[in-house]
DNA sequence: AATGCATGCTTTGCATGCAAAGGAGGGTGC
DNA sequence: GCACCCTCCTTTGCATGCAAAGCATGCATT
């Protein structure tokens, strides 16, 4: 289906940041630029824009600019989502439902990550962020929150992903990472959610 | 733009019950019934798919029949949400964010609720518990959080439509709408938020 | 009688043509 | 010189035609 594989693809771009927040996404420009009809392309913009990715904007659509509001509401509902998971995914742990080689798997892309920023790559540092906090909602074992971070991180990534990092904050972050996934490791639910809830606020205050 | 109204009017049907859960739909069949071409019913079903109310299957589409499992996922991400919105709400009501007359309508629905429950007029409650609801979000002022919810609430609805209400829940139902209420009206948002996450959780029990 | 295969039909997916809507730009009137 | 209007052009939205993919049905063969 060249529908799903223009879908793809547009939404790479955007999350990557090959198309700007407010640029402009006419029909027929992507339909040239991918070699297809005007038909496929219309559909996956009509996807794009039901994930909040794009916005129709009188004539065609734009890339979504989010504005700090918009932010500020993203990462409330991020908060209580990644809560959510971090809390069942502590339980499920405790229950023995979760993989052994799962949680190792965090552990060593958490440390992973401190190396990552350490060495100050940015882009590789925020795709393992995202495959941390993604692999702890796999975790929780609830594909309905899974899909729904998804879609918020998708969103999120466009406008945050030139404004990251700000001097002492690795450290902080990687210290709240370990001491999460302590909390999961320990099967303590309502810790795990606390640290996780908190987490994605503190994220937040530092993209003022 | 006949795409957009063949998808409320999809959309409207399939909430509302007329189309059943594993219900097959055609483009074809759906665009003669409704007088319009494949071009903009492909468009519709494509959004209703994106929003997870039907399911492509091989040829065509059903309606999404949801499982326990499904259910149950779903209640714990509505619980969160709900429990975030009622905290957001408690919270812009103690600032005075929130307009007077906002308070007064949700306890008029309340009361409402109440009455045409005990009438029992089932459909009309199922309405009215879902505007409750959806007045809380709003007074949070968190259009991601409400959009979500409306997501998810149109999801559920479908397959709770028929399972509603066993003898003695509507009184415990009135009575933590009006605590929750009362938590909203005090300003105290983590009380609140303890409220409707359980409310979330409670009705979620019963629908075993 | 059962199984495997082939054929025909249903249905989707894509491309293109056409009409209409919305803007931009230029021209004219004041 | 400025403002307003008109016209043309860009771009979307919808319909239809055509090709291909999937499925069921029926027939033949074992």
């Amino acid at each position: 289906m060249q529908a799903d594989i223009v879908y793809r693809r547009l939404r790479e771009l955007i999350v990557a940041g090959e198309y700007s927040p407010g640029e402009r996404l006419t029909e027929m420009t992507v339909s040239e630029s991918l070699a297809v009809s005007r038909t496929p392309v219309r559909e996956a913009l009509r996807r794009l824009e039901g994930d909040g990715l794009v916005q129709g904007a009188g004539r065609g659509v734009v890339v979504h600019a989010l504005t700090s509001d918009y932010l500020e509401h993203a990462y409330a509902v991020r908060s209580a989502l990644e809560a959510l998971t971090a809390e069942l995914a502590a339980s499920r742990h405790r229950a023995g439902r979760v993989a052994p080689a799962a949680l190792a798997d965090l552990e060593r892309d958490a440390r992973l990550l401190e190396d990552v920023t350490a060495a100050g790559n940015l882009d590789r540092a925020i795709r393992l962020n995202r495959r941390f906090h993604r692999g702890i909602a796999k975790m929780a074992g609830n594909p309905i929150a899974l899909e729904s971070l998804d879609r918020l991180w998708d969103q999120i990534i466009v406008s945050t992903r030139d404004s990251l990092v700000p001097p002492e904050r690795p450290d902080a972050v990687a210290d709240e990472h370990r001491r999460l996934l302590q909390a999961i490791a320990e099967g303590d639910g309502p810790l795990a959610g606390r640290i996780a809830g908190e987490h994605a606020r503190a994220t937040r205050k530092v993209l003022e």
